[in-house]
DNA sequence: ATGAAAATAGGCATTTCTACCTATGCCTTC
DNA sequence: GAAGGCATAGGTAGAAATGCCTATTTTCAT
């Protein structure tokens, strides 16, 4: 089995490459620094890698970007992602991207070991913490706007707003919309700021995307 | 641990009651013989089971029908469905639908064990195939919008502001941060919500953090 | 070295946002 | 029936954002 190595860390990628020895019947195929390196070694080498450990965190083309293009130039390359933390929106992300695998940089060996051996078995692996975030995502994204953490703090009226803010509305247009007084939108937009703890309106956007908390649907794109 | 049945088999059912007896800690909470039954249980009932074995194929209210009404009055019970085939339709129409586990019928006791444990545990357990079908819907169902990646476009100073915007700062504070004026974080703005295509701040935030163009890791969360 | 793009910075005008207030009518819950 | 939350709406201010201009310097590639 022919692993290829794709990490802005010089020490990072030797550390991986002497774990990678230790397992039985892995080879290295070969490492790159940054996503561009990368491609220009999957389209340099005649034999293509099993599999792909990818770092989201690299410059000049990162993992996610890197990711995009291995997914349309090389389908049937499977990429496990190494990623610093636990991060809700890169794990939908990167699944969406066709990752194989979610993998933080704080495994154990053991651990990195388990989801080389189940990709290179099953086509993927998604650990308990990983599914969970998958969960998530496919009952938020189907079940329009319904959560419980803020959901439960934020007004039917509230939400309307907020999605309203989302899709890029102004103050006099989300009045026009919902047929009130801007100053009642006023209103909302702070109770909104207070109860979700923003400073200004990028940051109700933040939390609202995060916390799934509008309908993306409705939405650009 | 309390366990509730729904299927229309009654001796189905009496062979399922007879396993949970077996296992350890788990207790049968009631049986119902469609979907309408499954209700007037509940609504009856005082304390909730903690677990509900939902059969897919039922008279008078199925178990789909069921699980809509399940999801919204009664979102805190976890159930498991049962069917009789891996149904790729059925499985992802399910998970939407809160389902904590797909189990087929022709399972062994052990898995139907294993399963419940695990829901119990950690709320939902998808096993090898249903996590494989999940997988190809969430990557086919994104794949198609192959939209044009924003990352080539904005320049480096671009991204630098559009992190901070989405970090909540000001203007003024971008300009402190970045040492430049703050007309000239005027200027980037612009561009951004011109390359963008954005009409406000709003947008930005919605843009960058749906392509991936900041950095989640520094942002709130 | 010439042109293109990026980064820098400013003027001026308007709109929008944010932060303090107050206040009323309508629900539901206790 | 009193209390509290919600939706409604307004006053006043100042801060920030947005639009539409111009202009210089740097940097990079042809």
């Amino acid at each position: 089995m022919r692993i290829a190595i794709a990490d802005d860390e010089e020490l990072f990628r030797k550390g991986i490459s002497m774990l990678l020895t230790d397992f039985e019947g892995v080879e290295l195929a070969f490492q790159a620094g940054n996503g561009q390196e990368l491609l220009d070694q999957l389209a340099a080498v005649e034999t293509q890698p099993d599999i792909l450990l990818l770092d989201l965190n690299m410059p000049i083309l990162d993992g996610v970007e890197a990711a995009k293009i291995l997914q349309e130039k090389y389908p049937e390359l499977k990429f496990i992602v190494l990623s610093s933390y636990y991060s809700k929106a890169f794990i939908v992300k990167m699944i969406e991207l066709g990752a194989a695998a979610y993998l933080v940089k704080n495994s154990t060996p053991e651990d990195m070991e388990h989801t080389i051996r189940e990709v290179a078995e099953k086509g993927f692996y998604y650990d308990d913490k990983v599914m969970s975030v998958i969960r998530d995502n496919i009952i938020t994204k189907t079940r329009p706007p319904s959560r419980v953490s803020f959901r439960n703090e934020i007004s039917n009226r509230e939400q309307e707003v907020l999605q309203l803010i989302c899709e890029e509305l102004t103050t006099p247009e989300i009045a026009a919309r919902l047929f009130i007084s801007p100053r009642t939108v006023h209103g909302h937009r702070n109770s909104l700021l207070s109860k979700l703890d923003c400073k200004n309106t990028a940051g109700l956007v933040v939390v609202a995307l995060q916390e799934g908390l509008v309908d993306i649907k409705r939405m650009r794109f």
